[in-house]
DNA sequence: CAGCATCCAGGCTGATACTG
DNA sequence: CAGTATCAGCCTGGATGCTG
């Protein structure tokens, strides 16, 4: 039903684990890093439907600080999961897209959402069952 | 070349935004909430070997503080990832196992892994054209 | 418009000490 | 063995003010 089970995946967690102490070689601890950051979920899959320009992105994810849009762009962009392209008009105007490896990346990140979704009802089940254990 | 485009997925990651603004609720924000902590992933792999007694994942893990590995595995149980048994024997031993939504969980985990060592050299090599340029 | 610099509060985390 | 309790440091991340 999983699809995969432990026996199959085990190669590839294995090779996880064996560099998880030095995180900075890590692939796995670097997708994971960027994951991790709400923010730069929420830009990825904002700008999975078309380009957007700086304010834009910042309308359209409502909630975060310029700060964090700021520093969040430059991580993606460094790390080559979006491209940004200044037009050197007045005043300027900034456009950031996906880039074909930050494309790539939609393929696992549904997978996540997928399962998130799917499995949802049953994590708020466990929840409430833990809730009231304790 | 990447399975599914940006239109394809654009409904999952509409539903996502639609829901982030009440974190709480947000079924990918959860899921992120637990990817991100790297002690979560390194946990579940762990036990996607086999079962672990409390001092047998720490040994495992290594570099987890006692206190970040009782603290995760709450949150792990909580959310009904892992399930916990009690041996009343003297000295206690309590068994740690993945629960089938866990397991479940292995296959989109899976794709993660799989999309980050596939595409870690382009990363890597972004980051030096990035540090180059600045 | 698109950003950078600064300041500061709060949470996360590790270290340490103690218990059934 | 398998935890709980407490404390202190770090770093994240928001708010604010300024620039080309």
């Amino acid at each position: 039903m999983t699809g995969l089970d432990a026996r199959t995946l085990a190669p590839h967690f294995s090779r996880m684990k064996a560099q998880y102490d030095d995180p900075a070689q890590c692939p796995v601890r670097n997708v994971l890093d960027q994951l991790a950051d709400k923010w730069s979920v929420l830009i990825v899959t904002t700008l999975a439907e078309r380009p957007h320009r700086f304010g834009e992105l910042k309308r359209a994810i409502g909630d975060i600080s310029q700060r964090m849009l700021t520093q969040t762009l430059r991580e993606l962009q460094a790390n080559g999961m979006i491209e940004r392209t200044v037009f050197p008009t007045t005043p300027p105007s900034v456009e950031y897209r996906l880039s074909p490896l930050g494309r790539s990346f939609l393929t696992p990140l549904a997978a996540l959402v997928e399962w998130a979704y799917a499995n949802h009802p049953a994590i708020r089940a466990a929840r409430e069952d833990f809730a009231r254990a304790a």
